[in-house]
RNA sequence: GAGGGUGUAGCGAAGUUGGUUAUCGCGACGGCCUGUCACGCCGUAGAUCGCGGGUUCGAGUCCCGUCACUCUCGCCA
């Protein structure tokens, strides 16, 4: 009965150096490789630490060497051996433990496994619904194994460094009232309150600030979120944030924390030396010189206004949309040795900017001694020097430039052009740019509703010197909000919240919430917020984005051990499913299913 | 909700203006091999070409529809 059921490993498989030659080990693993030279064979064994290479000798005796030829990959095993160092010829240079190998004395099998679905090595191409139907075996990869290590590393060295700093690591509720914000809330229907439902937390976003009110200061939590959204790359229904929050703080302090944070954590889990502090700039800046609030720094390629000399040209459409209030926005193609502007290129950047709801992409070619040719250059005669010493240009560039009567669709559209101009041109320079984003507006306006709403969400303080000015200018508000960009994606976003009872009523009034529905919603926060609430602030960088960009990954698939496809659905255990009746009528629930 | 891309053996791909038996690599299976490390060599099996319909003497290839996956817009405070 007290019979082993296996040799337990005595060490893993990448520990063994020299050192250990002639020491008797017991290894688990899987079979990695298995080459079978007749009378000797080489078995790669793996396991999470490591390969190590074990030799079947040709003095094995028959039972082992019948063991040896029976493996295949991926078979679970156990190897009894003795260390020794290999012959200098035979060493391995690229391998970890390439100096030695384990001469095999006896093999267990401790499980088999059949044909595999798809091969297991590193940067695979398999189609990854494949990739996550198996993920058990997508996941011994080495790409995944570094990848989940790194997601470790990084939020183990948050954990610690906010630790450090008096945070206290709070869970807050997954099942809680569902409040009318941002995204479309994962419903809990409740079996003892028909018709009554829980929601998923899209963020800790009211709990956090109530623990403040709690006094409890400073708040983190490597926090689930869920949203009912469509997904992408960047982002699906299910993520982790590291939602954060403290009490007594201005902006600066937030801020400041935060590159403190991201500069040890680059430094601790990557050894990379980030800047002390990161570059700042106002919502507005960077809309008009990068065309969008979350610019990739890893390039240039600045956006110029040219309103005012497409007013003195003669291309009457360009004249029109100015005369109208619109925009007219310009961007410099620097020279290429690789790409030719052609034609058919410029239509590709064009396709680009449409996607975005530009109505077409005017273009110029810069030639020698200030001219321009080609594209709508002959509207622009007797303005060549202005708009070439404007665009910063030289002989070969190209100027392409978009016109809108709305402003963030030519900034969006131009902004589309910008970044498939750096990734063809190839001036995606390696590393990690963060730059903050601040200076938001408070609200924008919802042209389908008529109404006004929170740009970010409604318990944003607005800056002081707008106080007086909320409700009669609600479009020129600028909120005490934050973004953290890295590398053109956003990683973080925060504000300093309201925590006066009155100024938040008023946004909820603004917001097309009145009192009554505000209370009925917001209640418990708004009675939190009568006892004494402390000023607060707070953010939550995206701990998938992060961890995804620190990998060099542009899918957090890459970097979350069981996602969902982009059709919300897990492969593997085939979520959503259908429930039982008996299920659905303790919930009191009947389905409607739409008609097709 | 909308648009683009992809779908050929277990996996990854090729497949010409529509033309005989659909090709290659990896993997699987069998055999050989004493130093490999992506071992090598020989052989075998494995494909209703996503699915349905149409055009045609003939469709992997052309047309229509549909499904799945994927990228993007909308959406995502």
């Amino acid at each position: 009965m007290s019979e082993e059921l296996f040799s337990q490993r005595t060490t893993t498989c990448g520990a063994l150096t020299r050192a250990d030659d002639g020491s008797r080990v017991v290894l688990n693993g899987w079979v990695h490789r298995n080459r079978n030279h007749g009378a000797v064979h080489f078995i790669n064994l793996r396991d999470r630490y490591g390969i190590t290479q074990v030799v079947v000798d040709d003095d094995a005796s028959k039972d082992l060497e019948e063991i040896a030829a029976s493996l295949r990959l991926e078979f679970c095993i156990a190897v009894t051996g003795t260390v020794r160092c290999r012959p200098d010829a035979m060493i391995n240079s690229e391998m970890a433990t390439g100096e030695i190998e384990v001469k095999a004395e006896r093999i267990e099998i401790l499980s088999s496994c059949p044909a595999l679905p798809f091969q297991i090595d590193d940067g695979t191409k398999t189609k990854e619904d494949l990739r996550l139907k198996y993920r058990y075996l997508d996941l011994r990869s080495q790409g995944m194994q570094q990848r989940m290590k790194l997601r470790h590393d990084f939020i183990l060295s948050i954990r610690n460094y906010l630790s450090a700093r008096d945070f206290y690591e709070i869970e807050t509720p997954t099942l809680i009232k569902s409040t009318p914000e941002g995204a479309r809330d994962f419903l809990v229907p409740s079996r003892h309150y028909p018709g009554k439902f829980y929601a998923l937390p899209q963020s800790p976003q009211l709990f956090k600030q109530i623990l403040m009110v709690g006094g409890m200061d400073k708040y983190f939590q490597i926090a689930r979120c869920y949203r009912d959204e469509d997904a992408r790359g960047d982002r699906q229904l299910e993520f982790t944030q590291l939602d954060l929050e403290m009490s007594f703080v201005k902006r600066d302090d937030v801020l400041t924390l935060m590159e403190g944070l991201f500069v040890h954590v680059f430094k601790e889990v990557m050894d990379h030396d980030l800047p002390p502090t990161f570059r700042r700039l106002t919502y507005a800046e960077a809309m008009n010189t990068y065309g969008t609030d979350k610019p990739d720094l890893r390039y240039d390629l600045e956006l110029e206004d040219v309103a005012d000399l497409a007013a003195r040209s003669t291309f009457s459409t360009f004249k029109e949309i100015v005369g109208n209030g619109g925009f007219i926005k310009a961007i410099r193609a620097p020279k290429s040795e690789t790409v030719d502007f052609s034609r058919k290129y410029i239509t590709s950047l064009e396709d680009a900017a449409k996607v975005y709801g530009a109505h077409g992409l005017a273009w110029m070619k810069v030639g020698e001694h200030n001219t321009l040719a080609g594209g709508v250059s002959k509207f622009f005669e007797g303005l060549e020097g202005e708009m070439i010493e404007r665009m910063g240009a030289s002989d070969g560039d190209m100027i392409l430039m978009v016109a809108h009567a709305d402003w963030k669709r030519c900034c969006a559209s131009l902004s589309a052009v910008r970044s498939t101009l750096a990734r063809d041109l190839g001036l995606i320079k390696k590393g990690f740019e963060f730059c903050w984003i601040i200076d938001f507006p408070l609200f924008e306006y919802n042209e389908e509703g008529g109404f006004w709403q929170a740009a970010h969400h409604m318990f944003s303080m607005p800056q002081q010197e707008f106080l007086d000015t909320l409700e009669s200018d609600p479009g020129s508000v600028l909120g005490d909000l934050y973004d953290l960009v890295l590398n053109g994606y956003e990683v973080a976003s925060g504000s300093i919240r309201i925590h006066d009872v009155e100024l938040q009523k008023r946004i909820f009034r603004i917001c097309n919430f009145d009192d009554e529905t505000a209370e009925q919603r917001f209640g418990f926060l708004l009675n939190a917020f009568r006892y004494s609430p402390p000023p607060h602030g707070g953010i939550a960088p995206g701990i998938d984005r992060m961890v995804m960009i620190m990998a060099e990954e542009t899918s957090i698939h890459e970097v979350i051990a069981f996602p969902k496809n982009t059709a919300a659905v897990s492969p593997m255990d085939d979520s959503p499913s259908e429930v039982d009746q008996k299920q659905l009528d303790e919930l009191h629930l009947v389905i409607k299913y739409p008609e097709k």
